[in-house]
DNA sequence: TCCAATTAAGTGCATAATACACATATGGAG
DNA sequence: CTCCATATGTGTATTATGCACTTAATTGGA
């Protein structure tokens, strides 16, 4: 290995540190109890912790399975189908057997699951707004662009 | 307001709820267990799942105190309180009083805590190199920035 | 200086979350 | 058709979690 080759991997392991570091406090960011359950309450409902974000991938993630949902939020798929029926019982979401496959009970948002969602929305928006506001439009479309491209690459390496 | 500010707006929308939607991709693929479990076996080692997530931020944060660890994973601090309990009987993290503020215990990674981030960091590395394999160089080095600098301002804006 | 308020950390305890074992139904490959 | 993989669900034991309370240290005034 040349020394060209060394000090680029170096600046690659640099890079990937800091990747990786930026991502740990955005999850933490994520993570903090405070922010959610202070909107839910703001708009006048109570929901479980464990539930709100299996509602937000609900409403993202259109019709959903419960062994889909479990493993994107790292849980056992048992606990998770727990979860979403509690969600259904509070009429939050809805499940019907796929015509494609009657094993999946897939889960879509209601509308009062929606109300919720878009209420967290608007405050996330809002947050959103005050976040890149000093940004230039140009910044804001490249970390748009390039995270969702490494969402995708990081989501294909996996397994 | 103006319907270049409404098409302005719409725009910002739009990519406040991808990069959303990014993030809540990426968060997915951080909080599979199967990975850092997987690696953690492959080092011959066995560590909770709980406790996983704290290594890696005692090593990343130097000497850090619970109160700080539990707002970065959105968990009481008596929880945590006792996870570092734990990382400490298990040799991984030690603690020591500060100087500075005698209230705090603060944690840093032991030489057994850092070999096993050591071996996480390798296989995150390989990750990486994988993903970026074909990207431009500068792509690379401008997400690194503007992740890091979107990550820096989200933690502004809270609280 | 001294006292009240604040903050970091820890413990006991009740509750909720979680995962494993097991069961059922459907899909798909051969 | 048969066998195995997959999606989901339930019973149960274990663990994690959070609240109430406590202790110790710091801080900010009066």
């Amino acid at each position: 290995m040349t020394s060209i080759n060394n000090v680029h991997n170096t600046h690659i392991n640099t890079m990937l540190r800091d990747l990786h570091g930026s991502l740990i406090d955005i999850v933490s960011v994520m993570n903090r109890p405070q922010r959610d359950e202070a909107m839910v309450r703001a708009a006048g409902i109570s929901l479980d912790r464990a539930l709100f974000p299996l509602l937000v991938m609900v409403e993202r993630l259109g019709p959903v399975g419960v062994v889909d949902l479990a493993d994107r939020v790292g849980r056992d798929y048992t606990t998770v189908s727990r979860q979403v029926a509690r969600l259904e019982s509070l009429d939050l979401v809805e499940r019907s057997s796929s015509a494609a496959d009657r094993r999946v009970r897939a889960a879509v948002i209601t509308a009062a699951g929606k109300a919720m969602t878009d209420k967290i929305d608007a405050a996330r928006e809002k947050m959103g707004r005050a976040i890149f506001a000093t940004w230039d439009e140009q910044d804001v479309a490249d970390l748009v662009r390039l995270i969702r491209r490494f969402a995708d690459a990081a989501q294909e390496v996996e397994i």
